[in-house]
DNA sequence: CTTGACCTTCCCGTAACTGGAACCCCTATC
DNA sequence: GATAGGGGTTCCAGTTACGGGAAGGTCAAG
């Protein structure tokens, strides 16, 4: 199968796959005229590493938990390292973002938005 | 004053003050040993940058912001959509962060994490 | 006179791709 | 047989907002 139809297949985007080969996370073969070929098992493992990525793991995580998801004698344990990791860290984006969302809101509250130049958003920017 | 006590003064990185300086947001002097010479108003533009970029703004807003601060003829009304653009952005992502942790969270309790290698995480992965 | 702490420029690397150029392959049609 | 199109291929550059580090100039102190 080729890299369109698979792309197709999995939802990720050409380039994408091609960018994943680069780094190694897949190894397609290759037809004798030089286009990718894509097994059921390639198609798998994109398919895992698209719903890795869109829970936000990193490339290098989706690298570990591949190489897991392949390994019969893995202990769960790593994996939900890796994940509760993961959650840690988006906790802590989440909390990031709603302390900005917090001040910012109050100052565009705070601001007329209208013609005038008097602007509490500047004023807080500008100390 | 040199680039380093403004750095100390302002809370940014040396580095990072150059880097404003490469892309034009502040232009300090020169002395004459071709160090950078900080003035008052620099440091203030400096300050308005690190408050704006503590809140979120990407550095083309922080441009903008910093040309509206500058403008007395300036009508509140846009900075207050640059803002409320900034707000709505913020709000998106919350929103998608707090999805993901969802899903994650929901994986991460529902995986023993011991030594067996059954693991909900990858079979959710592995589809 | 040297040491150490500054400063300068310049270039590379980051994450995870995306866009584009230049070129090859395959099929269909005129 | 030439051509047009819609694949595919590689490689290079750009993205965001800097950070690291090299090579070298400057300055005050001991």
């Amino acid at each position: 199968m080729n890299i369109g139809e698979a792309a197709k297949l999995v939802g990720l985007p050409p380039k994408t796959i091609r960018y994943y080969e680069e780094i190694a996370l897949v190894t397609p073969g290759r037809d004798a005229n030089g286009y990718r070929a894509f097994s059921e098992p390639d198609l798998h493992k994109l398919r895992f590493l698209a719903r890795a990525r869109a829970l936000g793991f990193s490339i290098e995580d989706c690298r570990v938990l591949l190489a897991l998801y392949e390994d019969d004698t893995r202990e769960s344990a790593q994996v939900r390292a890796i994940a509760q990791e993961h959650l840690a860290r988006i906790d802590e984006k989440i909390a990031g973002l709603k302390a900005l969302r917090g001040t910012l809101a109050h100052l565009v509250s705070a601001c007329a938005g209208d013609d005038r130049p008097d602007c509490p958003i500047l004023d807080d920017l500008g100390g």
